[in-house]
DNA sequence: CGGAATTTGATAAAAAAATATCTATACCGT
DNA sequence: ACGGTATAGATATTTTTTTATCAAATTCCG
């Protein structure tokens, strides 16, 4: 399994959209990278390079038409069309993915939910039924879901995984803190989000350094 | 301000501490990088580099002490002493997140909560208080708290951002899906939930396609 | 109508990150 | 004790990503 070019454009990708999508409500036609890069943080020529990477093209002196970034990127990420998934692990941050209504601007619906906790199943969590997990390998795969969200605490992830690929996954976006096992043939999406924390952690302590050089 | 750098390495190191901790708690007390590297689907190399930068070393041919490696990790992200924070929305997010016990490991304490919901505020979540956003300045100031975790809806992350700002804030970790605008010696760090669900989809789009090729 | 300012896109350069190679050190089994 | 195997660390190389430079296209303003 070859490796994936442009992570780091990949990963801007869905803020552009999401910036898009908001000037086009707005009805702007045309926007220029100087005005997205002042959004983004970034210089100006990140920004028309992670375009460039997507297909389109701008008009020189003028700009890129909102319309067509828009599909662009939304065609490079095949978000144009929507594709369903299931979450286990309806808890407090389960619930908080099912509540996130920004999803369909990502391509994404997730169409049911999975817990192990019996007095949570049957009822519904943000509009989507709550099955038990005994039944998460079968029905995955009767309901031909190709993405499984995994919102369960770190000790019962690796066999939630298992039954996901039981069911015939493809991909799984991993929010347990633990590393998953799976064949060559599935996909593995692990979100640390301790990671940003380490981010700013690192940011903040260069910034006090320069402050206290600046006194000297 | 000057650039950050090694920043994957920076995001990689929370995902080695948390399965070093873990280790030290079983008993290991001698780590080699094959092994971590096999927990972090990662080439062995990468996971010397990135010990390596934080300024441990090992013993060739043995390994690396297990707590000289979380005390040389900790130390490098400034995780060594726990930093106090406030957290801006109790919502479904915010709740996860206050619920979430890892945070001690990464070196940080959320120890009030602030939403703008009346019926919220004077309750507990997750043990910490619920205080109105009318006094998110006032009591940044008084606690002298220098991070806060944004959770509140896109639309009103600007406005709690400024009140952090007025409070003498530091660093701000933002989960609303918008760009803030914040002085120069203010540091902020947007997660991107999205992020990580666009390189999902391209790599699962090219597996897809590999398959396919595969077929012909 | 003309010149200044803006912007894209192509090409080139620099910086950062990942990967490879080799050497010295330690362990393990015999 | 010895030879095979495993590992860290130093150095070099390659790949990826970011940044710079410049020409061509377009707009705006006088």
């Amino acid at each position: 399994m070859s490796k994936v070019q442009k992570l780091p454009t990949i990963r801007r990708l869905p803020t552009y959209l999401h910036r898009l999508n908001e000037m086009r409500k707005d009805g702007v036609e045309i926007v220029a990278t100087p005005e997205l890069a002042k959004y983004m943080n970034l210089e100006a020529i990140v920004v028309r390079k992670d375009l460039a990477a997507t297909g389109v093209t701008g008009q020189p002196g003028v700009g890129y038409k909102v319309p067509e970034l828009i599909e662009s990127i939304r065609a490079f990420l095949s978000w144009d069309n929507t594709s369903e998934a299931v979450l286990i692990g309806a808890g407090s941050l389960g619930s908080a993915i099912l509540g996130y209504e920004g999803f369909e601007e990502y391509g994404l619906r997730i169409i049911a939910a999975f817990d192990s906790d019996l007095t949570k199943i049957g009822s519904t969590v943000h509009g989507r039924e709550v099955f038990p997990v005994s039944r998460l390998a079968e029905l995955t795969r009767r309901l031909r879901v190709h993405m499984g969200i995994i919102c369960t605490p770190a000790e019962h992830a690796q066999e939630v995984a298992d039954a996901l690929v039981a069911g015939g996954i493809w991909g799984i976006w991993n929010f347990a803190n633990v590393s998953l096992k799976v064949p060559d043939n599935v996909v593995v999406q692990r979100e640390v989000i301790a990671g940003g924390l380490a981010v700013l952690s690192v940011k903040l302590n260069k910034l006090k350094h320069e402050l206290q050089e600046q006194e000297d």
